[in-house]
DNA sequence: GGATGTGAAGCGGTTCACAGCC
DNA sequence: GGCTGTGAACCGCTTCACATCC
């Protein structure tokens, strides 16, 4: 039985865990750090530490890229931002155009982190007509009816959403069929795209509620157990016992 | 032994599922969509196909808030929204505090999605003189000496850091002893906090990189398996087989 | 001795598949 | 008949604990 034992497949290529992957940017950023300071050397203590994991995590992460430890040393600093760079793909240049001009399009043209390692801006667009020719950090803003264009010439690779919501899935057709398949999404909504298309979403909205439900717990909303003794009014929560006591 | 018996108090409260909770926002997103449009009942079916989750992820989710649907029928919209809205603790307001004022910040605070749903601006601070004074979405920019005034006198309980990486741990030492409990971190550092504080963060220039990694794949890079055998050039992509097929 | 690398156990989350109810 | 709600199986990631190697 069991219909999909192709499910392997999934984890592609050589099968380093999604998880891993999302950290991996982190102990590079943690490497770099220590190399401006000029450590050589690091144990998995010590970078997990400056990563915000724990150590255990941190050498099984590595290890999915290979050994490049040595035990009762630890890990060469240079050798592994080389490795994991590499890895990430981040040896080679990545086209990347913007999409959307306005307040968060401009932060994003202006990030320091883009330019800096392996990214590089190929196009600023935006549709209104008011914003085209300015310069924003430093390249011209090109209107949209442009972007097939610039995504051909540029050979982009990487479209970064920051437009409207209305306006995001229309945006994201016309590069998908331009040829781009990765795709990170600043827009409020869920971008359908075809398989093989890699989307990304950042939230800032989400990730706000996320707090809030936290915040609300902490300070005593429906979820929060720790007045069940006695009856405020309101919203009468429906009472679960909880092993905290 | 297990030193590890309490815990289960992580998870504190009514015991919602951490990945339930950071896809309820997505839900209720689809869900006030579905209402502008006036529908009255929707289908897991039909909602988590507008979530982009599958359906029975979605009754699972929905699961964990009680039992809100009608078998054989499906949920009514305004009710699911109210439940919740009511569970993230949106019915309630919670004042922000946004710290950095650069294109980020302004970006921030000029996101609808903060005033919209329950989040109010409650201040913009910045340490550049040149800043303080100017009006931003309608709010007036103070200096960062004024934090704890405005964290107290604001009953603000969410603090949004977008600084340079270099301030921006001093910035959550101070909002946390201001008081503050939830901060979402825009500053490419990792921010170390006291327990029971929540720290968020939202890092551009990882997704990216996360991104690269999967094109990477895609085109032929070094984790790409693909290509071991033969040689062909171009991106063809790295098959998945889903059993929809 | 000391730190890495890794089987094995543990845990949370996803998916299946169907019982339960309208 | 149709759709929700949910136990059970499954899967991947995390953590433990220690064998392995410098």
């Amino acid at each position: 039985m069991t219909p999909r034992q192709n499910r392997n497949r999934d984890r592609a290529g050589r099968g380093i865990p999604e998880a891993t992957v999302a950290r991996l940017p982190v102990y590079l950023r943690a490497l770099h750090a220590l190399q401006e300071r000029g450590v050589a050397t690091v144990s998995s203590e010590e970078l997990a530490s400056a990563a915000g994991v724990n150590s255990a995590k941190l050498r099984k992460d590595l290890s999915h890229l290979g050994s490049y430890g040595t035990r009762g040393v630890g890990y060469e600093v240079e050798y592994l931002v080389y490795q994991i760079s590499r890895e990430l793909g981040l040896t080679q240049d990545w086209a990347v155009a913007i999409i959307g001009v306005g307040n968060l399009g401009r932060a994003l043209a202006g990030y320091g982190g883009f330019a800096s390692r392996g990214f590089r801006v190929a196009g600023l667009l935006d549709a209104d007509e008011a914003l085209v020719g300015q310069e924003i950090a430093g390249r011209t803003v090109r209107h949209i009816d442009r972007l097939e264009d610039v995504i051909a010439s540029g050979r982009v690779s990487i479209a970064v959403i920051a437009t409207p919501a209305h306006a995001a899935q229309k945006v994201c057709d016309r590069v998908v069929a331009a040829g781009v398949t990765s795709v990170l999404n600043f827009a409020p909504v869920v971008l359908s795209v075809p398989e093989g298309v890699d989307v990304r979403k950042v939230d800032l909205s989400i990730e706000l509620q996320i707090l809030a439900f936290h915040e609300q717990r902490k300070a005593g909303g429906p979820g929060d157990r720790r007045l069940s003794g006695e009856g405020p009014p309101g919203p009468a929560q429906y009472v679960e016992t909880v092993e905290a006591g």
